[in-house]
DNA sequence: GTGAAAGCGCTAACAC
DNA sequence: GTGTTAGCGCTTTCAC
């Protein structure tokens, strides 16, 4: 049967209290019996039960986090740096897959919430502040990833999105283009606001028209480019800004079969999904929006572990950059400027 | 403070034994305790501790995911559909990526032994059975997913490597390639080993020298292809057989910055990783061979749930089939035969 | 320098 | 149809 703390302090003829502190290293104990508890507890092949130990001590060296969608690259990589994170401390990672689905993301928030981990972290689909702040229980460690709400109650590491968009169009229009059509996410995400309105403020910096009909929404998956590239097309775009990395390859791909060439019969910048060596091909025929996905989730990681240590600690909110490469400048060969 | 059952109970004024009986729904209560024992939660907000309830059942409603790479398109995809067959279940994942490190693999699978999860997936990076087994408690509930051991010991969950490399091999000789190269994945391996071992009887069968130099291997990451494709360029290949598929995109990109021509200078025959659009371009160049990942993931959720409700269930192995997709088999648009 | 013992919050006999 | 209560295995206070 299942060796306890008690089978390991009954061998080496000390007491429970003993074989805990020795384990755990909470207070002094003489070498002797030191010995002794290391002995019986490697002659018994004892291992501390951690669901019991988590019950105790209420600390479960586990953290949630709330994924949209993990076979996206950008998350999926994300999720890598945060485990990496994770594992150096000590703690374990729960994965909790919402597909954008809000209701997924509420059962999900409560079900983690509910004594399963230390803390969450959340890259959220939901779009109202009241309903997902009415999910957290008072006091539970958040921290909010890539996506924010208006109401900074909770910390959050995110990348600046206005800032790209905004240089894209001005890029775009200094080039000449005039209809410059844009593929964002779904409309509710914090994230596509940002970069919707970076485009319509650059669009009307920069004295172009602000036609609603260039605006397309796209869902960041699979084939959902298609539909909102041919709508555009049909509007006689001359360039389009396309704001998430499957869409860009997604756009790449259509444009190249219908034989619409880059940087010639149309300009195209695109959000690039870090690491994938497709876009390379197309290095030099578009401008491109890196994030930094693999410093996100490597903060993200840091605060939410502080904020589990710390849990009064005060909102922290961090807004990370995004490296843009534009393609034409001379004698540039990979000039990531921020 | 924490809400507890007992406080449930003294406010709907019953035993606590009611109150966790009308929860679980574990035996009968009349309906006029039952109201009241709602009542009394919801009024009170309260949450059954999940930590103290796995501690007092021994069920963690979680399963672990030894995983090698996260950020590998085929094993995201994996976890996502390993996911989704756990949350229709009510259980939860918890990942461990081991970035195909055997002493990384050791310490997780203890750790998530530990009273942590109640099974575990594996798709291993050990390649001595003797030191994965011994790693493994004694009737721990565990499944092999897409990588086995030649020793049966443990439930498995696999895609069958020989058939489609078998194939490949015959297809390229039959079109008159003489000297076919092969990139593998790590060498330790049982899928690499599976690979090799069917290219190797191939080249055998089909009366073709088996040059040892015509084998390279690389490890699954980015850019690690490009080595191996110089020095198989070099031994004059006329074909070559990708076998993971990140290395194949790293490859197809190579081979276009170098200007050599798919399906002309060179034949190629790649793995491709499930629903990346990247490879459309080159479906019409290339044979191809794709992994049932989506099937591969359920499959594995669904044995390792049946094992942790049934441990002393018969071991248990399931082969899939890969589709194996010709490119110039006249009148084929996407024949995606097994 | 070490031990005794009280629980953490819940479930599940067993009792009535 | 419901209540009493003994623990699950561990940590930690208090005592010596």
């Amino acid at each position: 049967m299942k060796v306890t703390i008690s089978d390991v302090a009954r061998m080496a003829g000390v007491s429970t209290a003993t074989v805990s502190h020795t384990i755990n290293k909470t207070r002094y104990v003489s070498e002797d019996t030191r010995d002794k508890v290391f002995k019986a507890i490697s002659e018994l092949g004892y291992t501390p039960d951690a669901s019991a130990r988590s019950f105790r001590t209420g600390k479960k060296k586990t953290i949630g986090f709330i994924v949209p969608d993990i076979s996206n690259k950008f998350f999926a990589t994300m999720i890598e740096s945060v485990e990496q994170c994770f594992s150096q401390e000590g703690y374990h990672l729960i994965i909790a897959n919402t597909k954008e689905d809000m209701d997924r993301e509420e059962t999900n928030i409560r079900l983690l919430t509910a004594g399963l981990v230390d803390g969450l972290l959340v890259a959220s689909t939901i779009d109202d502040f009241a309903r997902f702040d009415e999910l957290i229980p008072a006091g539970f460690p958040v921290v909010l990833v890539d996506r924010t709400f208006e109401t900074k109650k909770y910390s959050s590491v995110c990348v600046s999105n206005f800032q790209p968009i905004y240089r894209s169009v001005c890029r775009l229009a200094g080039k000449g283009d005039r209809r410059i059509g844009i593929i964002g996410g779904l409309p509710r995400l914090s994230t596509t606001k940002e970069r919707i309105s970076a485009y319509q403020q650059a669009m009307a910096d920069c004295g172009l028209e602000a036609d609603q009909n260039l605006i397309r929404y796209g869902n960041s998956m699979e084939n959902s480019a298609s539909k909102c590239l041919d709508e555009l097309l049909e509007e006689h775009c001359d360039a389009m800004i396309v704001c998430q990395g499957l869409m860009a390859s997604d756009t790449i791909m259509y444009l190249h079969k219908k034989g619409v060439q880059l940087g010639k019969d149309i300009d195209l910048v695109s959000f690039e999904d870090y690491d994938s060596s497709f876009y390379q091909l197309y290095a030099n025929q578009m401008d491109s929006i890196v994030q930094p996905v693999e410093e996100l989730g490597r903060s993200a990681g840091e605060q939410i572990l502080r904020r589990v240590r710390e849990p009064e600690a005060p909102i922290f909110e961090k807004v990370l950059t995004s490296s843009y490469r534009p393609y034409n400048i001379p004698g540039a060969q990979n000039p990531s400027d921020r």
